[in-house]
DNA sequence: GTTGAAACGCCTTATAC
DNA sequence: GTATAAGGCGTTTCAAC
């Protein structure tokens, strides 16, 4: 699927504004409601739209803190890394999971309220996980930024 | 601000699916349509619901890789920072970017093609970044799992 | 918290160009 | 791609309970 211009507008709008009206999507596009409806429905059906969600405030729900941390298991069997990512989805205070070259086998992104509580999920939860052998915690001071945004890649456009 | 079991359905769902209408949201979250109206407003003033955004499927849009690069600064000026900080941002592949404690001074999450593309940036644009020393590149193998959805935390709960 | 009503806007589909 | 029309649905606000 080709993008062109009007349609990467109407992604850079939605991946702002995920609930923007279709008519002011269309005016923002510079389209009219009803072509700028038939966009919104392909990019949607052809999966270039993903979903649509609501962003919650990290500190709003007080979860100030983003810790990293690279997960080594006992080994590499198969079973060992099925019931460890299973275990791990679990835990909601993991938002993201990787499986990883290198040293480590996963990097995980670990939401907390504060390094106490980083200290509880680490010792009662994170190192309970099934097949862990070492836990390396990389903290965060600060987040300088974070996109939701997707760039269109060159190779896609019209 | 506390919330509710019924504020915290609300939070899940729209979390998910986040265009859902009004009716359907208080369907869901066993309500009426006008208290969910009246709840979802709430939310979204007190900035506990922050915004909404579409999400793009990474796949569809080539983007299949992600690297993760920790990268360490000639020294830690507050100049220094700025500048890389600044100059990070304008990255588009760029997706993520802490300051971190530890032995690198930021994590960087890449979004990018394939590890040839990788290969390109990594020497092409993240190494003649301001102020960049050294550069150290984990490849992921594999997402295992990526929420947007964030948890309650208890102490929030009424 | 609930229901119901009313006004309005938007969506959706379908026209035709 | 544009414009327009029509019906139905959803939102939003209000009043009353």
């Amino acid at each position: 699927m080709r993008l062109d211009d009007v349609d990467v507008a109407i992604l850079t709008e939605l991946q702002e504004h995920g609930r923007l009206t279709n008519s002011e999507l269309a005016e923002r596009a510079g389209l009219s409601a009803s072509a700028c409806h038939r966009r919104v429905k392909t990019l949607e059906t052809s999966g270039v739209i993903d979903r649509y969600v609501a962003i919650l405030s990290e500190k709003a729900l007080g979860r100030g803190i983003t810790v990293y941390v690279q997960v080594t298991l006992d080994n590499q069997k198969r079973e060992t890394l099925v019931a460890f990512e299973t275990a791990v989805e679990a835990v909601p205070e993991v938002m993201e999971c990787y499986l990883m070259s290198g040293d480590a086998d996963y990097l995980i992104r670990v939401l907390v309220r504060d390094a106490n509580d980083y200290e509880h999920v680490h010792r009662e939860i994170l190192s309970g996980l099934p097949g862990v052998a070492r836990l390396v915690s990389s903290f965060t001071i600060r987040r300088v930024f974070s996109r939701t945004t997707m760039p269109v890649p060159e190779e896609l456009r019209v």
